[in-house]
DNA sequence: TGAATAGTGTCTTTCAGACAATATGCC
DNA sequence: GGCATATTGTCTGAAAGACACTATTCA
């Protein structure tokens, strides 16, 4: 049996890249310039290259729209429902990034007029079956906030705990007490404190922590 | 800008159809007929056709390998490595199944010798990339059953406690305590109990019980 | 009555969740 | 001193984990 035989769809790697700005869980998209659904906003993504991985593929589309290095990447889903693209069978397979925004500069690439960040609760009418994969991701990054550490991924490598505790709120889009976060955190045993401070503002400075070791968990 | 212009790899489902077979977590695998890793055992799968969903297809071939209806089944992740298949290019979508041995008959289907069950820990050399997906799926497995109460898909309707403790057990290769178990799945307040006793054997019946609802939880 | 499995309660520790007062630095 | 944020502890309830005895059926 030879693999010719079989349909060859087309492959594409879409890269969901959340950052927070302004203590609001964003995510970037993309303005289409070309049919189907131009003008529609869509996740950013492209076709796979013969001779990458499919992770390497993601990354490569993270640089291409975000310039970004180093940041939390890690496989969501792939959607392969036939009618998915009118144009012929795409299957995509869906990555999520969390990054800080200082991190990145997004930039619009090819078939694309336009690139911006939405807060998740006020996202636009999106392309192809984008709103249900940004919904999988929302509801997946939420379950990974809760039981690992991804939190700091939003985060510089020295943040204070008051950004951290914004994070998770942001992300679950709920008050949290302070005391109890923290408590919660030193619990987790991911985070160590670091000597320096952070001064900015006319008030007490709060201490700046760090992640105690590079685990990234990947489940 | 048209697909045309893009490499089309070829797609396949693998589905690793996991049972629990005296009190042992087995796994189905299959012997290969063909090159390449002709002879070799490998996690039964096969392409995806031009018109079927990707859960269609893991459906198709659950059914084509197993004859088996209404089990639990998820996807699991997508494997894209480029040289993962010495042919050409074949990205496959990992799907695992759940289910009681009592519903199943293994049987070889096109090009496959032999279809059998092994238990996790005695697994023979496997094809292509199969090995990393199997422990990949052992682990997700594991965590699922930490956090969800996915252990009843390898019982039938109606259950012991001891039953559903030796999957516990089987799964996460370690002894549970009777007693904490038992007030552990009381907390997680999925089973009800049925006016039914199981009378097998020379000692006291056991009380059966079943699901509280079909809470599928799929993240 | 012996063999085999079912069924059950207490204590300790850990963590989640509710709740408010003091500390520090800048202006 | 006033403002803004940082930092800290106690109580209560829920659940995990350690641990051993009684109950029921059949042969």
């Amino acid at each position: 049996m030879s693999t010719a035989n079989y349909p060859h769809p087309a492959v594409t790697v879409d890269v969901l890249v959340f950052s927070l700005i302004n203590n609001e869980l964003k995510i970037a998209l993309v303005r289409r310039d070309i049919e189907p659904f131009k003008g529609i906003w869509a996740i950013p993504g492209g076709f796979v290259k013969e001779t990458e991985t499919l992770e390497t593929a993601a990354k490569r589309e993270l640089k291409e729209e975000a310039g970004i290095k180093e940041v939390f990447l890690e496989q969501l889903y792939t959607f392969g429902d036939p009618k998915r693209d009118p144009r012929e069978r795409v299957i995509t397979v869906a990555y999520y990034a969390l990054t800080p925004s200082y991190k990145l500069q997004l930039r619009a690439d090819t078939d694309v007029s336009e690139a911006k960040w939405f807060g998740i609760n006020k996202l636009p009418e999106l392309a192809f079956d984008h709103r249900v994969i940004v919904n999988y991701a929302i509801k997946r990054l939420r379950a990974k906030l809760e039981y690992t550490g991804i939190a700091h991924a939003f985060l510089p490598d020295e943040f204070r705990l008051s950004e951290l505790q914004a994070v998770y709120e942001a992300v679950l889009n709920k008050k949290l007490d302070k005391r109890n976060f923290r408590k919660h955190i030193e619990t987790m045993n991911i985070l160590e404190s670091t000597k320096l401070f952070d001064t900015e503002g006319a008030h007490r400075p709060a201490r700046l922590y760090r992640v105690r070791q590079k685990t990234m968990i990947t489940l």
